[in-house]
DNA sequence: GTAGCCTTGAGT
DNA sequence: ACTCAAGGCTAC
């Protein structure tokens, strides 16, 4: 940790959730696209598949603006809602699609056959934390903020994670939860970041609409 | 510390 | 009343 550290504020609930926001959703509306592991194609109609990918883009241009130093530590703030990440490592690329975890590596979701933890490949147990993801990973993402872990990895941040070597590197686990978008307010969170579209991007308010229709 | 199960509370 | 997700509990 030679370099200087540059905080990246991870806050869980940046935007007004008391916009009247119509749209505001359930499950239905996961806010994460489908090359993440792998939603359920039914959840996702045109309109949502549009939302998940603005908010995509426009998570990944927040972040970038924040990660260019290096640090193989996360931090967390005191504040109930916020988690601070001492910033991580250049290849921990937000802004592309869940690391080693290709959709070629998933199996055919299409009949609701089996669906996979986008983290560690597990089966899924429902959404937490804003995604599908198992029920060990909600409750590794769940001990890890509640109890501010920092974790440390011994290799090089890229450790692969699957179900077998999950325990194997926490850092490396935590990093991919974030990665793939698992975030603390679960639900309510979906409504925050369609009303973030809205004020941040006022010209997708007709699009919104269209997809309220 | 991990992970599965259970309880609880909010939303519909 | 029902569903779902967050958090608690606990065996390992």
């Amino acid at each position: 940790m030679e370099n200087h550290s540059m905080l990246l504020s991870l806050n869980m609930s940046p935007f007004n959730a008391n916009s009247g926001d119509s749209l505001a959703g359930t499950q239905a509306s996961s806010p994460m696209p489908p090359q993440y592991g792998s939603p359920p194609i039914s959840h996702y109609n045109s309109c949502q598949q549009s939302l998940a990918m603005q908010h995509h883009q426009q998570t990944t241009m927040m972040m970038n603006q924040n990660m260019n130093d290096l640090d193989t530590s996360h931090t967390f703030s005191s504040g109930a809602n916020s988690i601070s990440v001492v910033d991580m490592s250049a290849s921990y690329q937000i802004s592309g699609p869940a690391t080693s975890l290709t959709t070629g590596d998933l199996p055919d979701t299409k009949d609701g056959i089996e669906e996979v933890c986008p983290v560690c490949g597990d089966k899924v147990s429902g959404y937490h934390y804003g995604l599908l993801t198992c029920e060990s990973c909600k409750g590794f993402f769940k001990r890890t903020v509640q109890n501010k872990k920092v974790y440390t990895c011994v290799a090089d941040r890229g450790c692969h994670i699957d179900k077998t070597q999950r325990k194997r590197c926490a850092f490396c686990r935590f990093q991919k939860c974030l990665e793939v978008g698992m975030k603390l307010e679960g639900k309510f969170s979906l409504i925050q970041i369609r009303v973030a579209h809205v004020r941040l991007h006022p010209r997708h308010t007709t699009h919104l609409r269209n997809c309220a229709d």
